[in-house]
DNA sequence: AATCATCCCAACCGCGAAGTA
DNA sequence: TTACTTCGCGGTTGGGATGAT
């Protein structure tokens, strides 16, 4: 008889993680691989749920995480653009981004989201109140709120990379918004000015989703750096009825030997 | 310096599918 | 076949950090 990870509820520990618990979990998994997490509490190793316990060593402390690393803008555009094929396929999407996980895809999309929702509603705000060139207290405008303008202005000097200052007056809500998601969906062909980057190709691109021009390189999607397993994608599969292959149990045999100087480091 | 808004991220929850006795 | 357990995913929340006023 199976014991059921619901069965003790009196004794589950929750809230954050002590470094003596990583502990304890790390030397499970390098023991029997990363699997087996309700086993972690029937032993009495920890007394926290399997599920939890799985997610702290996907989250955390899974060897080669881009642990507090600012999404790039090349991942940025690949989250983009992948979300815009996918869905909300978080785990799917986090494939294609090494050392990213589907729980840092889904907040960096969420809020990103969040932030140009407000935008939006700023910008709303403010045309029905006829107000010119509202200034959101920490507003950014909508291509800043998928955080590009920051970095293409890092990553070329020359290039203008306008601050966008807009005007909600410049803003046709009603061809701007309707999301399946977030109620939020960019309509490519509507006037739509924030500042002058109309001009720029990649605009609309950067703003939401969608490449401009597939064909171009520049948006050509990465290739997953894993693919997933059978079960981990099986919501996918069942859909789309792709191959499968394998996932973590798969790793090399020296994956663990990062594990104790990553979970060290700060 | 204090307050407030926003960002960021870790962790929890509910649900559905797969696995198993 | 069925009932139960386990696993994995997506959604959500809470709190600390940070920046603006």
């Amino acid at each position: 008889m199976k014991k059921t990870e619901a069965g003790k509820k009196e004794d589950i520990k929750k809230g954050p993680w002590k470094a003596e618990e990583d502990e304890v979990l790390i030397n499970h998994v390098k023991r029997y691989g990363p699997r087996d997490w309700s086993s972690i509490r029937s032993k009495g190793l920890l007394h926290r749920t399997g599920k939890s316990c799985r997610l702290r060593w996907v989250n955390k402390l899974r060897p080669n995480l881009k642990n507090g690393c600012k999404f790039s803008a090349e991942e940025e555009k690949t989250v983009i653009d992948l979300q815009s094929q996918f869905g909300n396929k978080w785990a799917r999407i986090a494939t294609y981004l090494p050392g990213r996980t589907d729980n840092d895809v889904k907040n960096f999309w969420s809020s990103r989201l969040k932030r140009l929702a407000r935008i939006l509603h700023n910008s709303s705000d403010a045309s029905s109140s006829s107000c010119l060139n509202p200034k959101p207290k920490k507003g950014k405008n909508v291509k800043q709120s998928f955080g590009l303008v920051e970095e293409e202005s890092k990553a070329s000097s020359s290039s203008c990379s306008k601050t966008l200052p807009y005007s909600s007056d410049q803003v046709d809500e009603e061809a701007l918004i309707r999301s399946p998601e977030l109620g939020i969906k960019l309509e490519h062909h509507q006037p739509f000015t924030f500042g002058t980057d109309l001009d720029d190709p990649n605009f609309f691109y950067d703003i939401l989703g969608g490449p401009v021009d597939s064909s171009d390189p520049l948006f050509a999607l990465p290739q997953p750096f894993f693919e997933p397993s059978p079960r981990r994608f099986r919501h996918v599969l069942k859909d789309d009825d792709e191959g499968s292959d394998v996932f973590l149990h798969d790793f090399p045999a020296d994956m663990f030997d990062q594990v104790d100087d990553q979970t060290r480091s700060p």
